[in-house]
DNA sequence: CAGTGGTCTAGACCACACC
DNA sequence: GTGTGGTCTAGACCACTGA
């Protein structure tokens, strides 16, 4: 057996074309999330390559963290899991360390011309029709977070027929059941800056006073840009911990 | 040939033993930052596996950020490098995006005993003698950060006979030149709170008014605590971005 | 040139899930 | 049982580094 020229045509390796493949069919909804792969043999026999060279390609997929093994039954496109994700930068434990799940209340949820700065955000044209949604996440009824959140009117207009009582305390869910749009991947950003009357009131502050900003643009599975949303919180109960290098 | 028994001895697969084994002379200092590891030939034959199974093992050190391969040289353990850590919190950049980097000024080298809170952090004897450093992080003389930074006497106390004039902007070269301490990582954590008088006036603040607080453990390559410091900073320059998931 | 890591093959047997 | 992923072998050739 010979090692037969890795490098016919493009210059990268068999296994990493492969991952590219797949991840395409990702990205582009021909696997969708909890879709199995097909099998590493399967991979290696459609491309033409060894067991071990389509297993690589499959291990990039799973460093990356858009699948995951299962042993004996296959390997599955992810479906992300946001709901924790606010304890990151909380503290949201009670006393013996049991974490808490924050719940939403629904303050509005209304059309918006979008401006300049989320448009872009959401790589809409400016002035395109958006959702603005508005609401207090709480915990144990102590105010958390004030989020101000936006999306393209085009891709979730079902929202806005939707009647309060069915919003649960999860946005992303809602979004892939009544909408059919599925948030893979986000970028938080941290700032800190003084609160609008109307966010400190709902946080019991006075106007004026900092809070830590979160800023999160939600991408798909596509990469393509889904939500926009600004979360202001309470100093005294942010905290985030992480590790470098 | 047949692939004789995984599972000899430990449950574990083997490329995970020789993972541990290298990982073992990583951390006690067999081999130190910038050693080279043996070829991956060569730690095959020692553990009398197939090359496969070496470099699966040396793929491991490498995807937790302990080796570096070379092609064509070899795998060398690496020398962790922090000088760019503080553009993670604070916008760094001048007009034209180029990266700028802070000037530290020290303000006292002391020797205090330690507070509980922080041998334990440090992992040493309550009351233990503690070197207590001070300084400003400074860009273009604008003050960025106050630091108080904390160390064993015992691993450190060739820093008591430095002059202030051979103190550079960054500590971890100097602990490596001058105490042989070598950080490799670090755990920070980010809160906010009142800064108390004196970092508030070298950070042009009033006495109370709220900043950023970034609090560190940095570690050696055994894993053992070797630095404490708390650095507070300005909340009008924190910038903080990520991604999630 | 010899030595290193990078890619790849064509198999093997094992452990787990499901029928 | 079959089919999946998980581990492992014993080689091959390629690309890069440095003497």
């Amino acid at each position: 057996m010979q090692a037969n020229s890795q490098q016919d045509e493009s210059r990268s390796p068999r296994y990493y074309r492969i991952y590219q493949a797949l991840l395409t069919d990702i990205q582009h909804g021909s696997l969708k999330p909890g879709d199995v792969l097909p099998s590493e043999m399967n991979i290696a026999q459609s491309h033409g390559v060894a067991p071990g060279t389509a297993r690589k390609a499959v291990d990039m997929l799973v460093d990356r963290g858009w699948v995951e093994r299962q042993h004996g039954k296959g390997t599955f496109v992810r479906r992300a899991d946001f709901s924790h994700s606010l304890a990151r930068f909380f503290r949201l434990t009670d006393r013996e360390g049991v974490q808490l799940h924050p719940k939403s209340e629904l303050l509005g949820v209304r059309e918006v011309p979008g401006s300049a700065k989320i448009c872009r955000h959401l790589e809409v044209a400016e002035n395109s029709e958006l959702i603005e949604i508005e609401r207090v996440r709480r915990v144990d009824e102590m105010p958390l977070l004030h989020e101000v959140i936006y999306l393209s009117r085009a891709r979730f207009h079902p929202l806005l027929d939707l009647p309060p009582e069915e919003w649960g305390d999860l946005l992303y869910p809602l979004y892939e059941q009544v909408c059919g749009e599925v948030v893979f991947r986000a970028t938080d950003t941290l700032s800190a800056g003084p609160a609008p009357e109307g966010p400190a009131r709902h946080l019991g502050l006075g106007a004026g006073e900092l809070v830590i900003e979160i800023t999160r643009l939600a991408r798909g599975y596509d990469e393509r840009p889904l939500e926009w949303r600004l979360s202001r919180g309470r100093l005294d109960w942010f905290h985030y911990s992480f590790d470098i290098r």
